[in-house]
DNA sequence: ATTGGTTCGGGAAATTTGCCCGAGCTGTGA
DNA sequence: TCACAGCTCGGGCAAATTTCCCGAACCAAT
């Protein structure tokens, strides 16, 4: 009774579709307890409306291309750092989730969860606590029982380079003549690079490499 | 006065996100005039959907993975070519665009657009016309107009397709089961796919189709 | 001294690639 | 209407690569 709760949570919704955000809104302010008090389009406003608004949870769509979600996570955080921010998006890879996290993310939910998952997500972050979803906390035990950090510094000197030159476009063949190494030897160090990063395709080794920085395009 | 709309337009929301269905739901309802008969969670549910409420209008998100939105927009029209279909997406990529289009659609809205314009298109998709946002006119409109010697339109639909998800890190398992196809097709359309772009390398490909817009990073 | 991480590569089985093939289907133009 | 061309779908088979296993050398810290 004492508690935020009952004085009702103020939320800033962040996401770049307009009527998705309308539809949250509906959602949310259809719980009683929860008011949306502002809206933003992209993360460059919304740090902007929360310095305005003092929201108590920021429910922000990491849409993604590319870290721009990320970057607003650290942004806002940086210059506030009792903000808290529940990232609602669809995507649910365990590199994502992690990389939201230890941007200052408190809690992260998937479009695929249900209406009263989000809900009670949004009352847990304003209560301080982190939240997350019961698939992502699935994919994120599943993906790491053990990792600590971003997925490069799980790699040693050599595989880094070996994965830059490969999400460059370079052959195995080459990169092993680039290095002075045997073909043999790539091989391993790209097979090594896929087990460590869990990547079961190529493809998904040139997206976390472009997602690490690694390579651009 | 004696068309469909004085007496209400009755939806078929299909979106694989519960919270977003809702949400679109309270939107909808809030016109007044149109009316979300029935929801449905996927593809396959779709077309069950729509033969038990025979709605004027069908919003379809084709959030993909895959093919699996086109392949619902031809199935229902296989069945019933009267069915209306108004694709309502995140994805403005002019070959995704055209797809729908000529895979039976009578409309194609972003949820970058205002809210009222997706009712709009509703209205407009129920009346019988053919819909779509500005910003997918204008990405349809640049990509007809300067887009000839692009790698893409070397390559048939069903290339497109398996590009797309490959490059989104799809297996070729995944993917051949999305479409229906043997693994071995895929196999051979990844192959077709390599020597009709040029690429060596998976990795090649992925920035190919990176570049073309046919996958973010 | 021993443990542990990183670099380097061999070997063998399982998969995938590279390339060729034929068949069904559709639209287009003579 | 009859080709003809182009897309779609998949089989086959040799060659290449991937997947895992392994050992060896080096260096650093315990």
């Amino acid at each position: 009774m004492t508690d935020v709760a009952s004085q009702g949570i103020t939320v800033l919704l962040v996401d770049d579709h307009p009527i998705v955000r309308q539809g949250y809104r509906r959602v949310l302010e259809s719980q009683g307890d929860l008011h949306v008090v502002a809206e933003a389009d992209n993360a460059a406003e919304a740090y902007g409306a929360f310095k305005a608004h003092a929201p108590d949870v920021i429910v922000l769509d990491i849409s993604m291309p590319g870290a721009s979600g990320l970057e607003a996570i650290r942004n806002i955080r940086a210059r506030d750092p009792r903000a808290k921010i529940l990232c609602f998006t669809m995507h649910n890879e365990a590199v994502l989730v992690k990389s939201a996290f230890n941007a200052g993310a408190s809690g992260y939910v998937t479009k695929s969860s249900e209406p009263s998952e989000v809900v009670k997500a949004i009352r847990a972050v304003a209560r301080g606590e982190r939240a997350m979803s019961d698939d992502v906390a699935h994919s994120l035990a599943d993906a790491s029982l053990s990792r600590s950090g971003s997925v490069l510094d799980e790699l040693g000197e050599r595989e880094i380079e070996i994965l830059r030159q490969f999400a460059g476009g370079a052959t195995t063949e080459q990169i092993a003549s680039h290095l002075n190494l045997s073909v043999k030897t790539v091989q391993n160090y790209h097979y090594m690079i896929k087990t460590k990063t869990g990547a079961r395709t190529d493809a998904q080794l040139v997206r976390i490499a472009a997602s690490c920085g690694l390579t651009k395009l």
